[in-house]
DNA sequence: ATCAGAAGTATCAAATAATGATAACTGTCA
DNA sequence: TGACAGTTATCATTATTTGATACTTCTGAT
């Protein structure tokens, strides 16, 4: 039990809440015992959250494994989520004309931290799921996205975040250099874009144009995934640039 | 205090997640005392789980109006979601093919109780917002999609879902009469399809064809929304049922 | 078919951690 | 400036959660 000096702090919740979050990509059914693993929990304080959160309609159960899932419940929060954030129906009719104009996949991402979240997505053709479903966190550093937000902030924060924020590897191309990436970052901020390629997946080249506020700071992102095998990086440029740009500056953070 | 007899039931967890079920479509960022109205839960019990709420992540909050609202968590919470639903990444690929190549707005709808919930959305023109995003909830009765899923299941289920289940009227056209409504399934089972017009928007017909499990019951449905400006009934089912049914069968419950 | 072990379920006494009342504070509008 | 609505902080009380453990059911190996 972590001692928390905080009066106001209800721990009981934040173990449910725990039990939620076991869930993930690469956990999507777990057992009472899973959970357990997971959350480091008590088995019967797992016992009695999940049971709680069957009860209210937030886990679905199987009947022959007795394994719990995510319930539809989960997309009705993202509903209340996508309704409270303005920034989303003004940036959805965008995108849906973007998609539209150019059929490519278009997504919007936004600045979550030390990651940028997708929070919404409008495939155009088969590609990796998890690359087609909204809600996931990737990190700020390996994403074009992400660079081109962080670019418009100051160089100190800049520079902070290329020294300290965390990466990920996806691929074995994924730039890990710190530098390196601090480099680009900067560039995006000079260029007003950022292109990147086989970041996150191999063949992938992804373009995004910033999102900004009144301040000149961007907390969203417009971005596009293209296969290199059909293009270049200078084509992707040269063909999608200024309808992207026009995309994200349309939308008013 | 609800006297829930079960040994298992942890109130405090529920009341946490009352609070997360107060925010939807018109309530979008609520004050301590809009929650305390909303949940009808203690000013002080509001205080203590929106406050835990925030530190675990799970509320933004304003720092002017000292408002809550959903935070980022929820879409990741949806993205677990998505991984969790293998009917999700089935449909999704066939989604998008008859969006590329019919350009109409396309969605996957779930049963979930009394409703339906859209799971996935592929809009390809500015429709209105809650038309647009997913996890939206809405009764089975007064939709297409939710129809052409009821119609799947026994004549008994059938006449107590048309019987008793919950309905909701958006516009002056939306049928509220159970007896018509009960025709207009059986009909739906009949044809292996279902149009609707003015249901939930005027001037918007609705075409949804089942995702049929093995058993020959459908969880699922794909369904489109046409504009009647551009067309009417007949011409819809004339121009899009072959590739939609073909698109739900695909998908295989 | 049987058994052993793992996974899931139920129970209960102990005391921690949540409760709700209330008081103090803060900002806003006449 | 003063009153009020909304928010934040405090605290004694005890209801609620807790964690250990015993019981049951399921699974798969022999």
């Amino acid at each position: 039990m972590e001692k928390r000096q905080d009066s106001l702090y209800v721990s009981t919740l934040a173990r449910g809440l725990k039990i939620l979050r076991a869930f993930d990509e690469s956990h999507v059914a777990l057992s009472l015992t899973d959970l357990v693993e997971r959350t480091g929990l008590e088995k019967s304080a797992v016992q009695r959250m999940a049971h709680t959160l069957h009860v209210e309609g937030m886990l679905e159960r199987d009947a022959n494994t007795r394994r719990f899932r995510p319930s539809h419940a989960w997309l009705q929060l993202a509903y209340a989520y996508y309704w409270s954030d303005p920034l989303i129906a003004r940036a959805l009719p965008k995108l849906i004309e973007f998609s539209q104009a150019n059929a490519e996949t278009v997504n919007l991402a936004q600045m979550s931290g030390e990651h940028i979240i997708y929070s919404l997505r409008l495939p155009t053709q088969r590609i990796h799921f998890g690359a087609s479903i909204v809600g996931r966190r990737v990190p700020v550093l390996n994403t074009a996205a992400g660079r081109v937000m962080l670019s418009t902030r100051s160089d100190a924060e800049i520079d902070a975040a290329c020294a300290s924020w965390t990466m990920e590897a996806w691929t074995h191309k994924t730039v890990m250099d710190r530098a390196e990436i601090a480099r680009r970052v900067r560039a995006a901020g000079r260029d007003g874009y950022c292109i990147t390629r086989d970041q996150m997946l191999l063949n992938e080249i992804s373009l995004a144009a910033p999102v900004k506020g009144p301040d000149g700071i961007a907390h969203a992102a417009v971005q596009i995934s293209i296969s290199a095998i059909d293009a270049n990086e200078d084509q992707v440029v040269q063909k999608f640039l200024r309808s992207l740009l026009d995309t994200a500056a349309g939308i008013l953070g």
